[in-house]
DNA sequence: ATAGGCACCGTACCCAGGTACGGAGACAAG
DNA sequence: CTTGTCTCCGTACCTGGGTACGGTGCCTAT
């Protein structure tokens, strides 16, 4: 279980990442750097690989690499209330984020179907819309 | 109208940006420099301001600065075709943009109320699926 | 014992869209 | 005529999440 296996190498292939990024989480202190051997190189082990899995789930979910951090530092014991005020958070920012797009996309759907597309027309819904600064 | 009337204090107060920024958008070749008299400052005309407000309209619209300063090139005359292509892109990147957030939304949803929220329970429904791992 | 391939480590660079800093010149008000 | 506020200009820095480089050390197979 504790038993220290295989090298940062090995371990990026099985996280599916490069051994650039391992180094780069270990530089955030999301993964701890294991002891190096006076010769030799450093060893990784599972739970390793597993929590670099759990970091890309969680950035999947949309979470930064700070709030993953945070829901690592929640995993061992009881913290569902914790995390779930976190993952509150997160909810509420990618449903203002979708509303935002929302808007973009119907300003930008009705303007591209009220455009001819044709180069003849007197002039470009899409231009007139961005020179009216409507704001 | 071809009248140099304000400074560039002024333009940045008009367009609703800091004087930083109008400076940034003329590197970026987003905006011309005018030409500066040998003893004074160089003027901006209205013109100029509403050249910004373009910028900061298209922006709203999800552009980027490359894809505005393409548009801009398409302002005058007649290129209705060429900025709906521009358009007809974005709009896809929008709505992709969308689905990857409604994606999230969902699974985040369904793992938030799924979550009992006290510290009691078994295991975090959020965490553990962090740590399954799924792909 | 030596060659090739990793590991180690610090550092710099990438993207986008700015923001900040600092010295020097210009200009308007008092 | 001086003081304070702009302007001008180059350059460096910021966020987030990595990617890339380059020199050296270590390990393994031949």
């Amino acid at each position: 279980m504790t038993q220290k296996n295989f090298t940062i190498g090995v371990l990026a292939n099985k996280a599916g990442v490069t051994v650039e990024t391992i180094r780069f989480y270990q530089r955030r202190g999301l993964l701890a750097v294991p002891v190096k051997p006076l010769k030799g190189v450093r060893h990784y082990t599972e739970g390793d690989a597993q929590r670099v899995r759990f970091i890309k789930e969680g950035q999947k979910l949309g979470f930064t690499l700070d709030e993953i951090t945070e829901l690592l530092s929640l995993e061992e014991d009881r913290h569902c209330r914790e995390v779930k005020v976190i993952a509150l958070k997160k909810l509420g920012l990618i449903r203002e984020r979708i509303e935002s797009l929302r808007k973009m996309e119907s300003t930008l759907s009705d303007l591209v179907e009220r455009c001819a597309g044709n180069n003849d027309s007197i002039a470009c819904p899409i231009i007139e819309s961005l020179s009216q600064a409507s704001k």
